[in-house]
RNA sequence: GUGGCUGUAGCUCAGCGGUAGAGUCCUGGAUUGUGAUUCCAGUCGUCGUGGGUUCGAACCCCAUCAGUCACCCCA
């Protein structure tokens, strides 16, 4: 029989690697809910028009990349989502749940993407997603930055990096895009191949080029700073002083642009350096048209999406010390398997954590080859139960970390256990 | 989607036409019921998969799958 693999770019999470995850996740939802920000899901699935109208037809995403089928049962045209935001806006449209005013929200989930998998890039990658929704002023653009950067610090990350710009509104956008497309036709010869190829259907990436013989050419192009009326210009000085007073280093980047279409003036980025990669591990802006382009009532948002992948590479690199989640691991003799089993639940009643040595179908394991288990496992403490114990009616408690071990009542196990708890939480 | 590099034990890798290896992990023992270290012994493989060349292929060739890097693009 042939032996089945995951799919390209999708990848498995090992048990060894979920408590770094977890303690990601319980970070991220802490301070996400510390700005008010309140969870909600939607599915996985949704119409493909939603995608297409929402990023943008003539995006990479929608033409090439979004993994898309028609429902077998009634031909319905389906997409698993690549991003968070459009799923959020639908879902908010749909239930009105801006009827009461603007609403902070966040959500999370596996999105799905078929690019060609490389290092912190995957065809099913997980981010978490928050979005401000029905807000106009500056102040939650610049609060959704500082999150992130309280988060870093949570995070312990260094080595973290932010990028902002103001890619106006839709008709400087577009009145810059055209100059920036006559420019370039007017100095065709110039271009190379790729600039000539994404000349009218991303000639904004063309700024972004690294190759050299193009950096005076890109220098001289129109600039879409000119291009931002008062008030654009206005919301992004508000975004930068709220980032000043909070004492946020930034560097304003004017080739920052964004994949999909919905965005509009303020759209930032935090890039991430690992010790041989450098990526994205946050990235978002405003989006003030998109809720009334899917039919809903005008409502200015903003948001951003965070690549759980991405920041688990950099959290690898630099783990933080984990409190075990198991208190303790229960070793018995032969005679004694029922006992600890019983034990087991009974301090379980009691609120602690404790998983049993399993045993073999007719044979208990040593006490030296189940103290390795215990010891494997995490736990804080080895309880051994064995027919000294029982003839006294007590459990051996032995401290793992330290090696002390006392000969104790169930009832003192209980409050030396629970005492523990308490200590590790502070 | 294009191009380069790489797939050998659970993990990290050596071997590169002639009987599949090391370290680690795991199991048992030295250790009197007790997890580090040390020492001893042992288990573990369709050499990614499928074809081809050859007396003989982990090794050479082709295809394919996967990983990775550079593009494209992006979290």
């Amino acid at each position: 029989m042939k032996t089945l693999q995951a799919v390209r770019g999708m990848n498995d999470l090992l048990p060894e690697a979920s408590p770094l995850w977890q303690f990601f996740e319980d970070t991220v939802r802490d301070v996400f809910e510390q700005y008010g920000y309140r969870l909600m899901r939607t599915p996985i699935v949704e119409p493909t028009a939603l995608f297409v109208r929402s990023i943008g037809e003539v995006t990479d995403i929608v033409e090439k990349e979004m993994y898309s089928f028609e429902d077998g049962m009634n031909g319905e045209k389906l997409t698993l989502r690549p991003e968070a935001t459009a799923g959020i806006v639908r879902s908010a449209i749909e239930h009105n749940i801006l009827y009461e005013g603007p609403k902070r929200v966040w959500t999370w989930g596996p999105m799905f993407r078929h690019e060609r998998p490389q290092k912190g890039r995957y065809r099913q990658f997980h981010q978490f997603d928050v979005e401000a929704l029905g807000f106009a002023g500056p102040d939650v653009d610049a609060e959704q930055i500082v999150l992130l950067k309280r988060l870093w610090a949570r995070l312990g990350f260094k080595d973290v990096r932010l990028s902002i710009n103001s890619i106006g509104d839709a008709p400087a956008r577009a009145a810059h895009r055209s100059a920036l497309v006559t420019y370039f036709e007017a100095h065709i010869d110039a271009l190379d191949a790729d600039a000539k190829r994404r000349l009218h259907t991303n000639p904004l990436r063309t700024l972004d080029s690294k190759n050299p013989a193009m950096q005076a050419l890109i220098n001289n192009a129109p600039k879409l700073a000119d291009y931002l009326g008062d008030a654009e210009r206005a919301h992004f000085d508000g975004v930068r002083a709220l980032l000043d007073d909070a004492g946020v280093t930034y560097t304003v980047d004017p080739r920052l642009v964004r994949g999909f279409d919905y965005y509009n003036r303020t759209v930032f980025e935090w890039i991430a350096a690992g010790q041989d990669w450098e990526l994205t591990i946050a990235g978002g802006g405003r989006y003030d048209g998109l809720i009334a382009e899917l039919g809903g009532k005008s409502a200015p948002s903003c948001g951003f999406g965070l690549g759980v992948e991405r920041v688990m590479m950099l959290l690898a690199e630099n783990p933080p010390q984990l409190v075990a989640s198991l208190d303790a691991y229960i070793v018995y003799g032969a005679t004694e398997a029922r006992l600890a089993w019983k034990t087991a639940e009974t301090l379980r009643d009691n609120g602690i954590c404790i998983a049993v040595h399993g045993s073999g179908e007719s044979t208990v394991a040593s006490f030296k080859s189940q103290m390795k288990k215990a010891d494997a496992s995490g736990a804080r403490f080895a309880i051994i139960l064995g027919s000294d114990e029982v003839q006294q009616q007590k459990l051996m408690l032995k401290d793992l970390q330290g090696g002390e071990q006392v000969l104790v009542t169930l009832v003192e196990a209980v409050s030396r256990l629970k005492q523990k708890q308490i200590q590790q939480q502070k």
